[in-house]
DNA sequence: CAACAAATGTGAGCAGTGCTCTTGACATGC
DNA sequence: GCATGTCAAGAGCACTGCTCACATTTGTTG
Protein backbone atom coordinates (compact mmCIF):
# COMPACT_ATOMS: atom_id res chain seq x y z
CA UNK A 1 0.00 0.00 0.00
CA UNK A 2 2.39 2.73 -1.35
CA UNK A 3 1.42 6.09 -1.92
CA UNK A 4 -0.66 6.35 -5.45
CA UNK A 5 1.58 7.72 -7.80
CA UNK A 6 -1.12 9.90 -9.74
CA UNK A 7 -2.10 11.31 -6.63
CA UNK A 8 1.02 12.46 -5.32
CA UNK A 9 0.43 14.85 -8.14
CA UNK A 10 0.99 17.70 -6.44
CA UNK A 11 3.60 17.39 -3.62
CA UNK A 12 5.75 15.24 -6.11
CA UNK A 13 9.68 14.73 -5.32
CA UNK A 14 12.21 16.04 -7.17
CA UNK A 15 12.96 13.36 -9.84
CA UNK A 16 8.69 13.42 -10.56
CA UNK A 17 8.94 17.03 -11.36
CA UNK A 18 12.09 16.58 -13.45
CA UNK A 19 10.29 13.51 -15.16
CA UNK A 20 7.21 15.75 -15.84
CA UNK A 21 9.45 18.59 -17.21
CA UNK A 22 11.01 15.77 -19.34
CA UNK A 23 7.72 14.73 -20.81
CA UNK A 24 7.10 17.73 -21.07
CA UNK A 25 10.16 18.88 -23.56
CA UNK A 26 9.29 15.58 -25.44
CA UNK A 27 5.76 17.32 -26.04
CA UNK A 28 6.81 20.64 -26.77
CA UNK A 29 9.72 19.32 -29.30
CA UNK A 30 7.25 16.75 -30.64
CA UNK A 31 4.96 19.65 -31.50
CA UNK A 32 7.55 21.09 -33.41
CA UNK A 33 8.35 18.65 -35.42
CA UNK A 34 4.95 17.51 -35.81
CA UNK A 35 4.42 21.55 -37.00
CA UNK A 36 7.63 21.33 -39.51
CA UNK A 37 6.93 17.84 -40.90
CA UNK A 38 3.66 16.74 -40.10
CA UNK A 39 2.54 13.80 -38.35
CA UNK A 40 3.44 11.25 -40.76
CA UNK A 41 6.75 12.65 -40.27
CA UNK A 42 6.66 12.83 -36.99
CA UNK A 43 10.30 10.74 -35.83
CA UNK A 44 11.26 9.61 -32.55
CA UNK A 45 14.52 10.07 -32.80
CA UNK A 46 14.44 13.21 -34.33
CA UNK A 47 13.03 14.14 -31.00
CA UNK A 48 15.34 12.36 -29.07
CA UNK A 49 17.92 14.06 -30.90
CA UNK A 50 17.23 17.37 -30.13
CA UNK A 51 16.67 16.54 -26.60
CA UNK A 52 20.03 15.65 -26.67
CA UNK A 53 19.59 11.83 -25.72
CA UNK A 54 20.20 8.99 -27.43
CA UNK A 55 17.19 7.71 -29.24
CA UNK A 56 16.31 5.23 -26.49
CA UNK A 57 16.02 6.95 -23.40
CA UNK A 58 13.22 8.86 -25.41
CA UNK A 59 10.94 5.67 -24.83
CA UNK A 60 11.39 5.65 -20.87
CA UNK A 61 9.13 8.92 -21.13
CA UNK A 62 7.23 7.72 -23.96
CA UNK A 63 5.76 4.06 -24.69
CA UNK A 64 5.77 4.80 -28.45
CA UNK A 65 5.62 6.69 -31.40
CA UNK A 66 1.71 6.31 -30.68
CA UNK A 67 1.49 7.43 -27.73
CA UNK A 68 3.10 10.61 -28.42
CA UNK A 69 0.40 11.22 -31.09
CA UNK A 70 -1.64 10.84 -28.22
CA UNK A 71 0.23 13.44 -26.19
CA UNK A 72 0.15 15.97 -29.04
CA UNK A 73 -3.57 15.28 -29.76
CA UNK A 74 -4.29 15.98 -26.19
CA UNK A 75 -2.65 18.76 -25.82
CA UNK A 76 -4.00 20.17 -29.34
CA UNK A 77 -7.27 19.45 -28.17
CA UNK A 78 -6.63 21.21 -24.93
CA UNK A 79 -5.29 24.25 -26.81
CA UNK A 80 -7.86 24.72 -29.40
CA UNK A 81 -10.61 24.17 -26.23
CA UNK A 82 -8.83 26.82 -24.39
CA UNK A 83 -8.94 29.76 -26.97
CA UNK A 84 -12.49 28.67 -27.90
CA UNK A 85 -13.52 28.95 -25.05
CA UNK A 86 -11.62 32.33 -24.12
CA UNK A 87 -13.17 33.47 -27.01
CA UNK A 88 -16.93 32.83 -26.37
CA UNK A 89 -16.44 33.99 -22.73
CA UNK A 90 -15.23 37.33 -23.91
CA UNK A 91 -18.84 37.82 -25.06
CA UNK A 92 -21.95 38.07 -22.87
CA UNK A 93 -24.02 35.13 -22.58
CA UNK A 94 -26.83 36.49 -24.57
CA UNK A 95 -24.88 37.21 -27.66
CA UNK A 96 -25.43 34.23 -29.28
CA UNK A 97 -24.60 35.26 -32.36
CA UNK A 98 -21.19 36.92 -31.59
CA UNK A 99 -20.38 33.77 -29.31
CA UNK A 100 -21.21 31.81 -32.25
CA UNK A 101 -19.38 34.16 -34.49
CA UNK A 102 -16.11 34.09 -32.15
CA UNK A 103 -16.27 30.50 -32.19
CA UNK A 104 -16.17 30.16 -35.51
CA UNK A 105 -13.50 32.72 -35.62
CA UNK A 106 -11.44 31.20 -32.77
CA UNK A 107 -11.58 27.92 -34.48
CA UNK A 108 -10.41 29.14 -37.79
CA UNK A 109 -7.70 31.10 -36.24
CA UNK A 110 -5.87 28.23 -34.44
CA UNK A 111 -6.13 25.91 -37.48
CA UNK A 112 -4.83 28.47 -39.53
CA UNK A 113 -1.73 29.12 -36.98
CA UNK A 114 -1.32 25.38 -36.38
CA UNK A 115 -1.93 23.15 -39.88
CA UNK A 116 -0.43 20.47 -38.85
CA UNK A 117 -1.81 20.37 -35.41
CA UNK A 118 -5.41 20.95 -37.08
CA UNK A 119 -4.71 18.35 -39.21
CA UNK A 120 -3.94 16.28 -36.63
CA UNK A 121 -7.15 16.77 -34.78
CA UNK A 122 -9.76 17.15 -38.01
CA UNK A 123 -7.61 15.72 -41.12
CA UNK A 124 -7.15 12.35 -42.55
CA UNK A 125 -6.87 9.45 -39.39
CA UNK A 126 -3.18 8.66 -39.31
CA UNK A 127 -2.95 4.77 -40.75
CA UNK A 128 -2.68 2.33 -37.80
CA UNK A 129 -3.45 4.91 -34.95
CA UNK A 130 -6.43 4.55 -33.11
CA UNK A 131 -6.78 7.42 -30.62
CA UNK A 132 -7.71 6.16 -27.44
CA UNK A 133 -11.34 7.26 -26.86
CA UNK A 134 -11.13 7.54 -22.93
CA UNK A 135 -8.54 9.93 -23.20
CA UNK A 136 -9.54 11.73 -25.93
CA UNK A 137 -13.07 11.98 -26.39
CA UNK A 138 -13.95 14.82 -23.27
CA UNK A 139 -10.88 17.05 -24.87
CA UNK A 140 -11.92 16.60 -28.33
CA UNK A 141 -15.99 17.46 -27.44
CA UNK A 142 -15.01 20.78 -26.02
CA UNK A 143 -15.79 22.85 -29.39
CA UNK A 144 -18.78 21.20 -30.39
CA UNK A 145 -20.36 20.95 -26.70
CA UNK A 146 -19.97 24.64 -26.47
CA UNK A 147 -21.05 25.21 -29.73
CA UNK A 148 -24.48 23.38 -29.31
CA UNK A 149 -24.48 25.23 -25.96
CA UNK A 150 -25.09 28.73 -27.76
CA UNK A 151 -27.62 27.05 -29.58
CA UNK A 152 -29.41 25.39 -26.63
CA UNK A 153 -29.02 28.93 -24.58
CA UNK A 154 -30.87 30.80 -27.87
CA UNK A 155 -33.18 28.80 -27.99
CA UNK A 156 -34.02 28.82 -24.23
CA UNK A 157 -33.89 32.71 -24.35
CA UNK A 158 -36.67 32.20 -27.63
CA UNK A 159 -33.86 33.73 -29.79
CA UNK A 160 -34.10 31.16 -32.09
CA UNK A 161 -36.43 31.85 -34.84
CA UNK A 162 -38.30 28.79 -35.04
CA UNK A 163 -39.42 29.35 -39.13
CA UNK A 164 -36.31 28.77 -40.96
CA UNK A 165 -36.15 29.68 -44.68
CA UNK A 166 -36.90 26.05 -45.81
CA UNK A 167 -38.49 23.91 -43.35
CA UNK A 168 -37.13 20.21 -44.19
CA UNK A 169 -38.97 17.09 -41.98
CA UNK A 170 -36.38 15.44 -39.79
CA UNK A 171 -36.48 11.32 -40.86
CA UNK A 172 -37.51 9.10 -38.23
CA UNK A 173 -34.32 7.32 -37.50
CA UNK A 174 -32.76 10.56 -37.25
CA UNK A 175 -34.98 11.74 -34.87
CA UNK A 176 -34.12 8.54 -32.94
CA UNK A 177 -30.53 9.92 -32.72
CA UNK A 178 -31.21 13.52 -32.10
CA UNK A 179 -33.30 12.79 -29.01
CA UNK A 180 -30.59 10.46 -27.51
CA UNK A 181 -28.40 13.27 -28.19
CA UNK A 182 -31.11 15.66 -26.50
CA UNK A 183 -31.12 12.93 -23.44
CA UNK A 184 -27.95 12.85 -23.00
CA UNK A 185 -26.64 16.61 -23.10
CA UNK A 186 -30.13 17.90 -21.55
CA UNK A 187 -30.77 19.99 -24.17
CA UNK A 188 -33.87 22.06 -24.52
CA UNK A 189 -33.37 22.97 -28.76
CA UNK A 190 -35.79 20.35 -30.82
CA UNK A 191 -34.65 17.92 -33.13
CA UNK A 192 -35.21 20.18 -36.50
CA UNK A 193 -32.55 23.15 -35.28
CA UNK A 194 -30.34 20.36 -33.78
CA UNK A 195 -30.47 19.18 -37.28
CA UNK A 196 -29.54 22.04 -38.86
CA UNK A 197 -26.97 22.48 -35.81
CA UNK A 198 -25.64 19.15 -36.74
CA UNK A 199 -24.94 20.76 -39.95
CA UNK A 200 -23.31 23.83 -39.44
CA UNK A 201 -20.91 22.18 -37.20
CA UNK A 202 -19.55 20.11 -40.04
CA UNK A 203 -19.63 23.43 -42.22
CA UNK A 204 -17.76 25.16 -40.39
CA UNK A 205 -15.17 22.21 -40.08
CA UNK A 206 -15.33 21.83 -43.82
CA UNK A 207 -14.70 25.63 -44.27
CA UNK A 208 -12.12 25.79 -42.23
CA UNK A 209 -10.67 22.16 -43.63
CA UNK A 210 -10.67 23.31 -47.27
CA UNK A 211 -8.46 26.62 -45.90
CA UNK A 212 -5.69 24.93 -44.06
CA UNK A 213 -5.81 22.03 -46.15
CA UNK A 214 -5.16 23.89 -49.66
CA UNK A 215 -8.40 22.73 -51.31
CA UNK A 216 -9.49 26.17 -52.82
CA UNK A 217 -6.69 26.84 -55.87
CA UNK A 218 -3.91 28.87 -55.10
CA UNK A 219 -5.28 32.35 -56.18
CA UNK A 220 -8.76 31.63 -56.40
CA UNK A 221 -9.77 33.31 -53.04
CA UNK A 222 -7.88 36.36 -52.47
CA UNK A 223 -10.53 37.70 -49.67
CA UNK A 224 -10.51 34.63 -47.18
CA UNK A 225 -11.97 36.23 -44.33
CA UNK A 226 -15.06 38.01 -45.87
CA UNK A 227 -15.51 34.58 -47.18
CA UNK A 228 -15.25 32.73 -44.07
CA UNK A 229 -17.39 36.00 -42.59
CA UNK A 230 -19.67 34.94 -44.93
CA UNK A 231 -20.08 31.70 -44.30
CA UNK A 232 -20.74 32.25 -40.96
CA UNK A 233 -23.31 34.92 -41.56
CA UNK A 234 -25.75 31.84 -43.37
CA UNK A 235 -24.46 29.42 -41.03
CA UNK A 236 -26.27 31.55 -38.40
CA UNK A 237 -29.42 31.86 -40.89
CA UNK A 238 -29.50 28.09 -41.21
CA UNK A 239 -30.17 27.81 -37.48
CA UNK A 240 -32.20 30.35 -37.17
CA UNK A 241 -30.29 33.15 -35.26
CA UNK A 242 -30.15 35.75 -38.05
CA UNK A 243 -31.96 38.91 -36.90
CA UNK A 244 -29.11 40.79 -34.34
CA UNK A 245 -31.91 42.91 -33.82
CA UNK A 246 -34.08 40.37 -32.51
CA UNK A 247 -31.69 39.15 -29.72
CA UNK A 248 -31.44 42.76 -28.63
CA UNK A 249 -35.20 43.72 -28.61
CA UNK A 250 -36.57 40.46 -26.61
CA UNK A 251 -35.60 39.96 -22.87
CA UNK A 252 -32.01 38.38 -23.55
CA UNK A 253 -30.22 38.11 -20.03
CA UNK A 254 -27.11 40.17 -21.10
CA UNK A 255 -25.52 39.28 -18.03
CA UNK B 1 13.29 14.70 -84.52
CA UNK B 2 12.10 11.81 -83.70
CA UNK B 3 8.79 10.66 -83.33
CA UNK B 4 6.99 12.13 -79.96
CA UNK B 5 6.58 9.64 -77.67
CA UNK B 6 3.45 10.59 -76.08
CA UNK B 7 1.45 10.62 -79.63
CA UNK B 8 2.84 7.36 -80.45
CA UNK B 9 0.74 6.27 -77.76
CA UNK B 10 -1.70 4.35 -80.27
CA UNK B 11 0.40 2.58 -82.68
CA UNK B 12 2.68 1.39 -79.96
CA UNK B 13 5.59 -1.37 -79.87
CA UNK B 14 5.11 -4.29 -77.83
CA UNK B 15 7.46 -2.62 -74.96
CA UNK B 16 6.04 0.52 -74.84
CA UNK B 17 2.66 -1.67 -74.30
CA UNK B 18 4.24 -3.94 -71.95
CA UNK B 19 5.64 -1.11 -69.94
CA UNK B 20 1.96 0.51 -69.76
CA UNK B 21 0.72 -2.48 -68.77
CA UNK B 22 3.47 -2.88 -65.78
CA UNK B 23 2.51 0.73 -65.02
CA UNK B 24 -1.16 -0.19 -64.91
CA UNK B 25 0.02 -3.21 -62.47
CA UNK B 26 1.86 -0.79 -60.11
CA UNK B 27 -1.03 1.76 -59.77
CA UNK B 28 -3.59 -1.19 -59.19
CA UNK B 29 -0.96 -2.50 -56.60
CA UNK B 30 -0.64 1.01 -55.17
CA UNK B 31 -4.76 1.89 -54.58
CA UNK B 32 -4.36 -1.39 -52.99
CA UNK B 33 -1.50 -0.88 -50.39
CA UNK B 34 -3.21 2.87 -50.41
CA UNK B 35 -6.44 1.67 -49.34
CA UNK B 36 -4.82 -1.11 -46.60
CA UNK B 37 -2.66 1.19 -45.22
CA UNK B 38 -3.12 4.59 -46.08
CA UNK B 39 -1.07 7.31 -48.32
CA UNK B 40 1.40 7.23 -45.20
CA UNK B 41 1.88 3.65 -45.36
CA UNK B 42 2.47 3.90 -49.12
CA UNK B 43 5.78 1.62 -49.45
CA UNK B 44 7.12 1.53 -53.04
CA UNK B 45 9.02 -1.84 -51.50
CA UNK B 46 5.68 -3.57 -50.93
CA UNK B 47 4.48 -2.80 -54.53
CA UNK B 48 7.69 -3.97 -55.56
CA UNK B 49 7.14 -7.16 -53.49
CA UNK B 50 3.36 -7.50 -54.66
CA UNK B 51 4.63 -7.22 -58.40
CA UNK B 52 7.00 -10.06 -57.77
CA UNK B 53 10.07 -7.79 -58.40
CA UNK B 54 12.79 -6.18 -57.19
CA UNK B 55 12.42 -3.50 -54.70
CA UNK B 56 14.48 -0.99 -57.11
CA UNK B 57 12.79 -2.25 -60.37
CA UNK B 58 9.85 -0.33 -59.87
CA UNK B 59 11.90 2.84 -60.37
CA UNK B 60 11.87 1.94 -63.86
CA UNK B 61 8.19 2.90 -63.88
CA UNK B 62 7.80 5.46 -61.64
CA UNK B 63 10.08 8.22 -61.24
CA UNK B 64 9.37 8.31 -57.11
CA UNK B 65 6.81 7.60 -54.30
CA UNK B 66 5.63 11.05 -54.86
CA UNK B 67 5.75 10.33 -58.70
CA UNK B 68 3.34 6.94 -57.46
CA UNK B 69 1.08 9.05 -55.59
CA UNK B 70 0.98 11.70 -57.95
CA UNK B 71 -0.48 8.92 -60.10
CA UNK B 72 -3.17 7.54 -57.38
CA UNK B 73 -4.07 11.24 -57.28
CA UNK B 74 -4.96 11.56 -60.76
CA UNK B 75 -6.84 7.70 -60.80
CA UNK B 76 -8.71 8.79 -57.90
CA UNK B 77 -9.70 12.37 -59.13
CA UNK B 78 -10.69 10.44 -62.38
CA UNK B 79 -12.84 7.65 -61.04
CA UNK B 80 -14.46 9.84 -58.51
CA UNK B 81 -15.47 12.58 -61.42
CA UNK B 82 -16.78 9.62 -63.68
CA UNK B 83 -18.93 8.27 -61.08
CA UNK B 84 -20.33 11.84 -60.07
CA UNK B 85 -21.22 12.12 -63.23
CA UNK B 86 -22.37 9.12 -64.62
CA UNK B 87 -25.05 10.15 -61.22
CA UNK B 88 -25.64 13.53 -62.29
CA UNK B 89 -26.24 12.46 -66.34
CA UNK B 90 -28.36 10.05 -65.20
CA UNK B 91 -31.13 12.55 -64.14
CA UNK B 92 -32.74 15.04 -67.14
CA UNK B 93 -30.77 18.70 -67.42
CA UNK B 94 -33.77 20.27 -65.72
CA UNK B 95 -34.14 18.00 -62.87
CA UNK B 96 -31.52 20.49 -60.72
CA UNK B 97 -32.57 19.62 -57.48
CA UNK B 98 -32.04 15.79 -58.11
CA UNK B 99 -29.02 16.21 -60.22
CA UNK B 100 -26.94 17.95 -56.91
CA UNK B 101 -28.67 15.68 -54.66
CA UNK B 102 -27.28 12.74 -56.97
CA UNK B 103 -23.92 14.89 -57.32
CA UNK B 104 -23.55 14.73 -52.98
CA UNK B 105 -24.71 10.86 -52.87
CA UNK B 106 -22.38 9.93 -55.21
CA UNK B 107 -19.35 11.62 -53.18
CA UNK B 108 -20.62 10.51 -50.71
CA UNK B 109 -20.69 6.47 -51.95
CA UNK B 110 -17.34 6.82 -53.39
CA UNK B 111 -15.73 8.75 -50.64
CA UNK B 112 -17.32 5.62 -47.92
CA UNK B 113 -16.12 2.90 -50.41
CA UNK B 114 -12.78 4.56 -50.90
CA UNK B 115 -12.09 6.21 -47.60
CA UNK B 116 -7.85 6.25 -48.33
CA UNK B 117 -8.61 7.53 -51.66
CA UNK B 118 -10.81 10.39 -50.30
CA UNK B 119 -8.40 11.00 -47.56
CA UNK B 120 -5.49 11.45 -50.10
CA UNK B 121 -7.82 14.00 -52.19
CA UNK B 122 -9.53 15.69 -49.58
CA UNK B 123 -7.83 15.16 -46.18
CA UNK B 124 -4.70 16.51 -44.56
CA UNK B 125 -1.87 16.92 -47.19
CA UNK B 126 0.91 15.03 -47.36
CA UNK B 127 3.87 16.48 -45.82
CA UNK B 128 6.70 17.09 -48.77
CA UNK B 129 4.03 16.11 -51.18
CA UNK B 130 3.22 19.13 -53.63
CA UNK B 131 0.64 17.91 -56.58
CA UNK B 132 1.78 18.99 -59.53
CA UNK B 133 -0.83 21.50 -60.45
CA UNK B 134 -0.63 21.31 -64.11
CA UNK B 135 -1.17 17.62 -64.14
CA UNK B 136 -3.50 17.37 -60.90
CA UNK B 137 -6.03 20.60 -61.40
CA UNK B 138 -8.08 19.49 -64.22
CA UNK B 139 -9.68 16.01 -62.93
CA UNK B 140 -9.25 18.08 -59.46
CA UNK B 141 -11.86 20.43 -60.40
CA UNK B 142 -14.41 18.10 -62.37
CA UNK B 143 -17.03 17.43 -59.07
CA UNK B 144 -16.49 21.21 -58.46
CA UNK B 145 -17.44 22.40 -62.01
CA UNK B 146 -20.30 19.96 -62.37
CA UNK B 147 -21.49 21.48 -58.83
CA UNK B 148 -21.73 25.11 -60.00
CA UNK B 149 -22.81 24.07 -63.90
CA UNK B 150 -25.99 22.57 -61.62
CA UNK B 151 -26.61 26.01 -59.90
CA UNK B 152 -25.66 28.01 -63.34
CA UNK B 153 -28.27 26.14 -65.09
CA UNK B 154 -30.89 26.84 -62.26
CA UNK B 155 -30.24 30.31 -62.64
CA UNK B 156 -30.27 30.39 -66.23
CA UNK B 157 -33.99 29.09 -66.41
CA UNK B 158 -35.02 30.78 -63.35
CA UNK B 159 -35.21 28.03 -61.01
CA UNK B 160 -33.22 29.41 -58.74
CA UNK B 161 -35.16 31.47 -56.25
CA UNK B 162 -33.55 34.84 -55.67
CA UNK B 163 -34.92 35.60 -52.44
CA UNK B 164 -32.96 33.16 -49.94
CA UNK B 165 -33.96 32.87 -46.27
CA UNK B 166 -31.35 35.11 -44.42
CA UNK B 167 -30.04 38.15 -46.61
CA UNK B 168 -26.41 37.97 -45.93
CA UNK B 169 -24.70 41.26 -48.04
CA UNK B 170 -21.34 39.92 -49.72
CA UNK B 171 -18.64 42.08 -49.00
CA UNK B 172 -17.15 43.79 -51.70
CA UNK B 173 -13.71 41.70 -51.26
CA UNK B 174 -15.12 38.79 -51.53
CA UNK B 175 -16.88 40.49 -54.59
CA UNK B 176 -13.92 40.92 -56.36
CA UNK B 177 -12.99 37.44 -56.23
CA UNK B 178 -16.68 35.82 -57.14
CA UNK B 179 -16.63 38.25 -59.96
CA UNK B 180 -13.28 36.51 -61.74
CA UNK B 181 -14.90 33.36 -60.95
CA UNK B 182 -18.04 34.11 -62.88
CA UNK B 183 -15.43 35.75 -65.61
CA UNK B 184 -13.49 32.64 -65.98
CA UNK B 185 -16.05 30.34 -66.33
CA UNK B 186 -19.05 31.92 -67.99
CA UNK B 187 -21.30 32.05 -64.93
CA UNK B 188 -24.85 33.87 -65.06
CA UNK B 189 -25.20 33.28 -61.50
CA UNK B 190 -25.23 36.22 -59.59
CA UNK B 191 -22.40 36.81 -56.75
CA UNK B 192 -24.51 36.19 -53.64
CA UNK B 193 -25.68 33.13 -54.65
CA UNK B 194 -22.36 31.93 -56.00
CA UNK B 195 -21.35 32.66 -52.91
CA UNK B 196 -23.83 30.33 -50.65
CA UNK B 197 -22.89 28.07 -54.09
CA UNK B 198 -19.36 27.75 -52.61
CA UNK B 199 -20.13 27.42 -48.71
CA UNK B 200 -22.71 24.12 -49.74
CA UNK B 201 -19.96 23.02 -51.75
CA UNK B 202 -17.38 23.04 -48.40
CA UNK B 203 -19.97 21.85 -46.37
CA UNK B 204 -20.84 18.86 -48.13
CA UNK B 205 -17.66 18.05 -48.02
CA UNK B 206 -17.58 18.53 -44.75
CA UNK B 207 -19.95 16.19 -43.75
CA UNK B 208 -18.42 13.72 -45.51
CA UNK B 209 -15.33 14.14 -44.46
CA UNK B 210 -16.73 14.27 -40.54
CA UNK B 211 -18.16 10.46 -41.55
CA UNK B 212 -15.46 9.32 -43.77
CA UNK B 213 -12.58 10.58 -40.92
CA UNK B 214 -14.85 9.68 -38.08
CA UNK B 215 -15.08 12.67 -36.54
CA UNK B 216 -18.64 12.20 -35.20
CA UNK B 217 -18.26 9.52 -32.28
CA UNK B 218 -18.73 5.90 -32.98
CA UNK B 219 -21.84 5.81 -32.22
CA UNK B 220 -23.66 9.26 -31.75
CA UNK B 221 -25.15 8.58 -35.32
CA UNK B 222 -26.94 5.29 -36.58
CA UNK B 223 -29.31 6.92 -39.22
CA UNK B 224 -26.32 8.43 -41.26
CA UNK B 225 -27.85 7.86 -44.48
CA UNK B 226 -30.71 10.40 -43.19
CA UNK B 227 -28.35 12.93 -41.62
CA UNK B 228 -26.47 13.14 -44.87
CA UNK B 229 -29.80 13.44 -47.04
CA UNK B 230 -30.80 15.82 -44.43
CA UNK B 231 -27.89 17.85 -44.89
CA UNK B 232 -28.50 18.33 -48.58
CA UNK B 233 -31.92 19.52 -48.50
CA UNK B 234 -31.00 21.96 -46.13
CA UNK B 235 -28.19 22.71 -48.43
CA UNK B 236 -30.41 22.81 -51.42
CA UNK B 237 -32.38 25.44 -49.60
CA UNK B 238 -29.61 27.39 -48.93
CA UNK B 239 -28.57 28.14 -52.41
CA UNK B 240 -32.44 28.61 -53.31
CA UNK B 241 -33.24 25.40 -54.70
CA UNK B 242 -36.02 24.43 -52.35
CA UNK B 243 -39.42 24.06 -53.89
CA UNK B 244 -39.27 21.10 -56.31
CA UNK B 245 -42.77 22.25 -57.64
CA UNK B 246 -41.16 25.27 -58.85
CA UNK B 247 -38.95 23.65 -61.34
CA UNK B 248 -41.55 21.55 -63.01
CA UNK B 249 -43.97 24.27 -63.37
CA UNK B 250 -41.76 26.48 -64.99
CA UNK B 251 -40.81 26.42 -68.44
CA UNK B 252 -37.40 24.31 -67.35
CA UNK B 253 -35.95 22.25 -70.40
CA UNK B 254 -36.22 18.44 -69.34
CA UNK B 255 -34.43 17.22 -72.54
C1' DC C 1 28.29 8.65 5.27
C1' DA C 2 27.89 4.41 2.83
C1' DA C 3 24.99 1.16 0.54
C1' DC C 4 21.34 -0.06 -1.99
C1' DA C 5 17.74 0.18 -5.43
C1' DA C 6 15.20 2.63 -8.55
C1' DA C 7 15.31 5.58 -12.35
C1' DT C 8 17.71 6.99 -16.25
C1' DG C 9 21.04 7.05 -20.17
C1' DT C 10 23.90 4.25 -23.58
C1' DG C 11 24.90 1.75 -27.68
C1' DA C 12 24.29 -2.23 -30.33
C1' DG C 13 21.08 -4.54 -33.03
C1' DC C 14 16.75 -6.04 -35.85
C1' DA C 15 13.61 -5.17 -39.42
C1' DG C 16 11.70 -2.00 -42.13
C1' DT C 17 11.65 2.35 -45.35
C1' DG C 18 13.06 5.52 -49.89
C1' DC C 19 16.38 5.94 -53.03
C1' DT C 20 20.98 5.54 -55.84
C1' DC C 21 24.33 3.17 -58.30
C1' DT C 22 26.80 -0.46 -60.63
C1' DT C 23 26.53 -4.75 -62.92
C1' DG C 24 24.94 -8.08 -65.89
C1' DA C 25 21.14 -9.99 -68.95
C1' DC C 26 18.07 -9.26 -72.58
C1' DA C 27 15.35 -7.68 -76.62
C1' DT C 28 14.97 -4.34 -80.39
C1' DG C 29 16.33 -1.98 -84.57
C1' DC C 30 19.78 -1.17 -88.06
C1' DG D 1 25.35 -9.86 -86.21
C1' DC D 2 26.13 -6.14 -83.74
C1' DA D 3 25.35 -1.85 -81.41
C1' DT D 4 21.82 0.38 -78.79
C1' DG D 5 18.67 0.87 -75.45
C1' DT D 6 15.90 -1.22 -71.83
C1' DC D 7 15.49 -3.89 -67.89
C1' DA D 8 16.11 -6.51 -63.41
C1' DA D 9 19.20 -7.49 -59.76
C1' DG D 10 21.67 -6.55 -55.68
C1' DA D 11 24.59 -3.92 -52.81
C1' DG D 12 24.65 0.10 -50.22
C1' DC D 13 23.40 4.68 -47.69
C1' DA D 14 20.70 7.05 -44.48
C1' DC D 15 16.71 6.99 -42.12
C1' DT D 16 12.77 5.02 -39.15
C1' DG D 17 10.45 2.38 -34.63
C1' DC D 18 11.59 -0.46 -31.19
C1' DT D 19 14.11 -3.91 -27.88
C1' DC D 20 17.57 -5.34 -24.89
C1' DA D 21 21.70 -5.81 -22.01
C1' DC D 22 24.59 -2.89 -19.76
C1' DA D 23 26.37 1.35 -17.47
C1' DT D 24 25.54 5.44 -14.97
C1' DT D 25 23.25 8.69 -12.23
C1' DT D 26 20.27 9.83 -8.41
C1' DG D 27 17.42 9.71 -4.24
C1' DT D 28 16.57 7.30 -0.17
C1' DT D 29 17.57 4.61 3.68
C1' DG D 30 20.22 1.94 7.09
Amino acid sequence: MDLPPAAAAKQSTPRERARAQTVADIIRLGRRHLALHGAAGLSLRAVARDLGVVSSAVYRYVESRDELLTLLLIDAYGELGDEVAAAVDALPEGDYRGRFLALGRAVRQWALREPASYALLFGSPVPGYQAPAERTTEPGTRVIYRMVGIFDAAHRAGALSAKVAPAVVVPPALAIDLASIRAELGLAVPEPALARGVLVWTSVFGAISFEVFGQYGADTFAARDELFEHHLEVLLGIVGLQAPKVEYLDGSRTG
